[in-house]
DNA sequence: CACCTAATTAGATATTTATCTAATTTCGGT
DNA sequence: ACCGAAATTAGATAAATATCTAATTAGGTG
């Protein structure tokens, strides 16, 4: 459910340590012990707490050599931040979509064969956005999918699953626990400009 | 302390409880019983929550009769919103202040008399801002302010320093506590488009 | 292989807190 | 001035969780 992801990822950002933690984060990655001495804390209790920030994907972590470091990861959190926008403003905004459509419309057109299959992922962002969209139709709200079926339904369209599936979810078009992925509503898309 | 701050609104937030609430105001005022109701809980639990959304200023209220109507308060979360926002943000914006201060300047002149005085309050909400700023200068950083302190240094400006220190609260440039107030840091201010 | 450092896991403790029931307060109407 | 409805307060309980120490796992290097 929506509300429920909310309530996850803002009672895991209530936290002195791990808002601290982004904080530092924020200025460039930092590995585990780092992080543990500039805050006076346990490399366990950091552990901890990186464990609940990547499990709402506030964080995602690079490793090198047996030390990882840790990363902040801006586009989910600005998503997160936005549904609360969305929720502070009472006033429902109706937009005229038809050129967007348009728009939306060559851009498929354009990436995708006339079978159906995707000739390459769009540099550009906001194209690539349109692409990413228009894979995720085929997919079902509320269900879950093993990765392995994910990824034979995204072999459809290209050999590529695995950046494609990564882009879904760096996107939050879905979402991922436990190896299970799941779409997320709609309200926590990347949104195109 | 800033990120204080920010832990508590977002600990306040992070409760399915409380998002449920604030959800529901979102569509509208309601009161105690209302929600108490709706979310199959006590009226005292509901008490518990609102006070607790109160004291981060999600929330305000009308009494009517004796029953008080709750109010979401939309600014004060877009600007906690977009604090996270900016944290997200690693890159850090300059822009160019010069033609920005000049309008200040010129908006000042207008609405303040040359002993200092504010003539009006403006309707229009940038002026009003930039009015409202002005008078903050004189306000130290970290200083607790008792409620009569603070109408006391208001009242140098103008007479109806209600208006004004409430002002003061909705825009987000202070922070109450317990009849205590105290300037928010700079990046929680309601920013001028 | 033996060793070193980083990270994680497991288990224990102490603090926080969401919720309830019961008592109390607040306000308007009769 | 009293009564009823709405809200709050007080106190108790149960659940969640931040942190630590100690043990374990992972990855590199001499």
């Amino acid at each position: 459910m929506q509300l429920n992801r909310l309530v996850i990822f803002y009672k895991t950002i209530g936290d002195p340590t791990r808002l601290r933690i982004m904080k530092m984060l924020s200025e460039g990655p930092l590995h585990g012990q780092a992080i543990a001495g500039k805050l006076g804390l346990t490399p366990a209790t950091i552990t901890h707490h990186l464990k609940r920030l990547r499990e709402v994907n506030a964080v995602y972590e690079r490793r090198d050599g047996n030390t990882i470091y840790f990363y902040l990861n801006g586009s989910v959190i600005k998503h997160y931040a936005k549904s609360l926008i969305n929720l502070a403003e009472q006033d429902e905004v109706k937009k005229d979509m038809t050129d967007v459509m348009a728009e939306r419309q060559k851009v498929i057109e354009n990436f995708f064969t006339t079978d159906g299959r995707l000739k390459n992922i769009p540099a550009q962002r906001k194209k690539k956005l349109i692409v990413l969209e228009h894979m995720l139709k085929g997919l079902q709200k509320g269900k879950k999918y093993e990765e392995k079926e994910l990824n034979e339904y995204i072999k459809k369209f290209h050999d590529d699953y695995a950046t494609i599936r990564r882009e879904f979810i760096i996107n939050n078009y879905m979402y991922r626990e436990n190896g299970i992925y799941e779409l997320n509503p709609e309200e926590m898309w990347t949104k195109i400009e």
